[in-house]
DNA sequence: CGAATTTGACCAGCGC
DNA sequence: GCGCTGGTCAAATTCG
């Protein structure tokens, strides 16, 4: 087997967590420099070695236990941590020390040992074997103590496979409530919005439990602008069913491409049919359309290319138009902000851009740069890049809007990313099948425990969601929480990969922080962690939007940070190394290293038609 | 020479 | 009404 390999994340969610132990020295050829130790008690004595402890993982135990004598037990395992180092002391006296015992205790992967992960611990001590080792025992006492070994080891597997069985049967069960109790929510859910929209908006003036500390005002206007201007519940239910669908299609087929925004212009042409495609994406800034354009432009022109709100050609659509209009608006209007760590001038998401425009914005003596996307004529997405004024090693990008392009894979990551970021941010009382977020649900679950890893500015004219890659020690590390994974493992007895991964993620990038931009943006974390019983809902409860959310922040990192593997590797380790240990421990800054073609000129300010007070900054969201 | 960037100017929203 | 600010345009400039 080579270095590296193992269950795959897929075959096995669980035995993912062992991973980075198992990999290495698992066979004399991948540890030249080492004796080999396949006589008897190997495994007791490698415990004893001051090599850190390892795993044997072999992906190919049961062809080895159909043959144990074959010529592939010269592969035999060696320097393994014995799993069951008590249980074999009682049944081999010969066996494990307390030494050895406490050893495999203190190893930090001990949790995952209980766990079946389906390998083989075999020594496999075979005639072969012992041929090879000269330990001056005579061949009857040797072809005995091997037998005897063997009987051993194969008793050990029967219940090995028992106990695999019996985890797969669990795993079966909490799949199965997972999934009732998901589409118990969802239907609870529904019925709420149906019975009283109104009291599925987010907040009530913004004010959660009384708290009002600054943090937590969100108004409620971003969240569901639709409940403040509309009262036609058929399009509401027409525009949540067809989102609703829409998602479940989207889930269905992987692409996390389109969102809200995207939803809402469909919405919107299908049932205005004569309107085109800007009438949804090129909504005037004010929401009364009072708003009238330069009229420097034709209109021919402003329907061919992104156009500034106050160009869009005017309409006289039907009211009920109008009020998709606004919630258009609104989910255009949603921005998504970015920080993250870079000496570049501008991250790599993979997408072109065009630079239009540079200013200086108050509070920042960095200049603001305006970018366009250039993948396709018309796209509506802009962004925004500068430098925070705090930390000029952060880059602040701000995403608005949704490409109407395809997108190659290289810029999926981080337009998933800041869509679904967008969506959950402007999902409001919506509710669907596939659990997508309800801000609501969101706000009244996770409000106590708000981060400085995600925050939602309300104070900006848009509302703005802000991915702060830059606090975590290690934003690409994910800091998986394994005392929380311990705990998922240990309490729900069995969870799934993307479960963990999700809480992981959510833990991490926790869209929960509700947050009045220019209070606690560029603090640091002083909220705490999510509280428990709030990820275990989260958990439970298959927030699918939520997950995806995390994952497509997960991706994004990856695909701003080539060294991801290693930032990855580095962090199991020291989760590995450190047990039971909360997740606020130190750990590196870790940079977004970003290659970009584009020579913007983030310092050489230009264009400034604003006074430079150094106040704190207002720039969308940070 | 075409594409991309720079940069001064313009406009609208908003607060006072 | 005025000034400030964010956002954008488009001519000028630079770059490849």
């Amino acid at each position: 087997m080579a270095k590296g390999s193992g269950l795959s994340v897929d075959s096995d969610p669980i035995g993912f967590f062992c991973h980075q132990p198992m990999v290495l020295n698992s066979f004399p050829e991948d540890n030249p420099g080492r004796e080999p130790k396949w006589k008897l008690g190997a495994m007791d004595a490698a415990l004893t070695s001051s090599a850190p402890p390892t795993i044997p993982f072999n992906l190919n135990w049961s062809r080895r236990q159909d043959s144990p004598s074959s010529s592939d037990n010269k592969r035999t395992v060696i320097d393994e941590v014995d799993f069951f180092a008590e249980k074999q002391g009682r049944d081999n006296k010969a066996s494990s020390t307390d030494t050895d015992r406490k050893d495999s205790r203190d190893c930090p992967v001990a949790l995952e040992f209980n766990v079946n992960t389906g390998l083989n611990l075999l020594t496999t001590n075979t005639s072969s074997d012992q041929s090879m080792v000269d330990d001056g025992l005579s061949p009857n006492v040797e072809d005995k103590r091997a037998k005897s070994e063997l009987a051993v080891l194969q008793t050990e597997f029967k219940r090995m496979k028992t106990e695999n069985q019996r985890l797969k049967e669990m795993i079966d069960q909490v799949s199965t409530n997972y999934n009732t109790l998901r589409m118990h929510f969802v239907t609870l859910m529904k019925a709420q919005t149906s019975k009283n929209p109104e009291e599925s908006g987010i907040l009530v003036d913004g004010k959660v439990d009384g708290k009002n500390n600054g943090s937590l005002i969100v108004p409620r206007q971003f969240m569901d602008l639709r409940l403040a201007t509309n009262g036609d519940a058929n399009n509401e239910n027409s525009l949540s069913t067809l989102m609703e669908g829409r998602s479940r299609e989207w889930n269905r087929s992987g692409s996390p491409g389109k969102t809200a925004e995207v939803m809402a212009s469909e919405f919107i042409m299908s049932k205005s049919g004569n309107l085109n495609e800007e009438l949804a994406f090129h909504q005037d800034k004010k929401e009364d359309g009072s708003k009238i354009g330069r009229g420097d432009r034709s209109p021919d022109q402003a329907s061919q290319e992104w156009s500034p709100p106050n160009k869009v050609p005017r309409f006289n659509p039907p009211k009920d138009v109008l009020h998709d209009q606004t919630e258009a608006a609104t989910m255009r209007k949603a921005r998504v902000s970015v920080r993250a760590r870079s000496e570049a001038p501008m991250i790599t998401d993979g997408c072109q851009w065009r630079k239009y425009g540079q200013k200086m914005a108050k509070g920042n003596p960095c200049p603001r740069a305006y970018y366009r996307c250039t993948m396709a004529n018309g796209c509506p997405v802009r962004k925004q890049v500068q430098r925070c004024a705090e930390d000029q090693t952060i880059l602040v990008t701000t995403y608005e809007g949704n490409h109407s392009h395809p997108l190659p894979p290289n810029a999926m990551a981080m337009a998933s990313t800041t869509s679904s970021a967008a969506q959950m941010l402007l999902s409001g009382p919506m509710s669907s099948a596939d659990g997508i977020m309800n801000s609501n649900f969101l706000t009244r679950t996770l409000l106590p425990c708000s981060s400085n890893m995600a925050t939602i500015s309300a104070s900006a004219p848009f509302p703005t969601i802000t991915l702060d890659l830059t606090q975590s020690p290690n934003p690409l590390q994910f800091q998986i929480p394994f005392p929380n994974l311990a705990q998922s493992i240990s309490n729900a007895q069995t969870t799934s990969l993307p479960q963990i991964f999700g809480q992981a993620l959510h833990n991490q990038s926790r869209f929960s922080g509700l947050q009045m931009s220019g209070q606690d943006m560029d603090r640091p974390s002083q909220l705490g962690h999510l509280q428990p019983h709030a990820l275990a809902l989260m958990n439970q409860l298959g927030q699918q939007n939520s997950l995806s959310d995390t994952l497509s922040a997960a991706t994004a990192a990856i695909a701003a940070d080539p060294n991801f593997t290693s930032a990855l590797v580095a962090a199991i380790t020291s989760i590995i190394g450190a047990s039971s240990q909360t997740n606020n421990n130190s750990n590196n800054n870790a940079n977004l290293t970003s290659t970009t073609s584009s020579n913007a000129n983030l310092t050489s300010p230009s264009n400034s038609n604003g006074n430079n007070n150094i106040s704190n900054s207002s720039f969308q969201g940070n």
